[in-house]
DNA sequence: CATAGTAGGTTATAATATAACAATTTGTCA
DNA sequence: TGACAAATTGTTATATTATAACCTACTATG
């Protein structure tokens, strides 16, 4: 089975590339990658989880960045339109994203257990989509597909938890 | 092709089937579909467009409920539960379900002109969705599909807006 | 009619997000 | 360079969405 991020791995390598890969895309782009937002994609990235708008705050405070929440908000919007970041509108919170090269919306696999989130990029999920709008007419701008459950390891792991109790 | 919300059609006939369909469907579970509950279906419905928690409290207090957040959201919730209402997440707001017997969750095409919301219940969705969960052993409870976009009539009336200026 | 369970009332507050306007920084080009 | 326009950030206030906590009232059942 190909790694996700249900499987351990090693995060800190994750959010390096992460950064200089969104460095370069902002240059090819003409976009100002600015310490702010910059800051808040590492937090993000650095996050194991998906994370809220006011938890990034208190992250960007604790570092002397100023922070009220429109600067969080500001730094989260731009991160999202360059395809940098993702939200997950069920639980508003952000996540970043392994291939901004290409923008695209994501489909989520949520755990409920862990509070991973895997990107999936699915060619039949977008295909159905895709053919059910055709059948209706309607011209797609963007979607939302967020799928909670419990994830495999977290599956493999109940008879821990019950010796735990 | 097929009716959809987003063609003319008589919408109070789906207000009055909507609420005595409920109203059996809560009999044969033996819930209650309280005055405020039904209020509460009766105002989504009524919509002609997904509506929020807060336009929902005015509704009740406009009628004389008693109505304070907590009563709507813990309508909602029930209703929700029951499988007679769907939460957009993506704009926090609800729109009543057509087929209440069948608990399932709902995908939608959201018009981002006309603020319309049409359910589908399209097997290729499901199913890619069920692959791709599949894929990673993923256990799925639920999910959010929201498709944004243009509908069909929306796509069709340019024209008449341009002759508007 | 006692009572357990469910639903609703009430107050307060938490959590999420944006409006509006001022100050600052950056890029550009005369 | 210096001056302007555009983009970004700072700041204050407030809007919007949602829940906690605790109390009261209703409902069904024996």
């Amino acid at each position: 089975m190909q790694a996700t991020v249900f499987s351990p791995h090693d995060h800190t390598h994750c959010v390096s590339s992460a950064i200089s890969n969104a460095q370069n895309l902002c240059v090819e782009r003409g976009v100002r990658l600015t310490p702010v937002r910059q800051r808040v994609l590492e937090l993000v990235w650095r996050s194991h989880q998906p994370i809220g708008a006011y938890e990034l705050l208190a992250g960007l405070v604790k570092e002397g960045f100023n922070s009220a929440p429109p600067t969080v908000y500001r730094a989260l919007e731009f991160l999202c339109t360059q395809g940098l970041l993702h939200k997950l509108e069920g639980i508003n919170a952000y996540v970043g994203c392994s291939n901004p090269e290409t923008p695209h919306q994501g489909h989520f696999l949520l755990c409920k257990d862990c509070h991973q989130a895997q990107e999936l990029d699915s060619q039949y999920i977008s295909l159905a989509i895709k053919l059910s709008a055709d059948q209706h007419g309607f011209e797609i701008k963007r979607h939302t597909i967020e799928i909670v459950g419990t994830c495999q390891a977290c599956l493999d792991k109940p008879k821990k938890l019950e010796s735990e109790l």
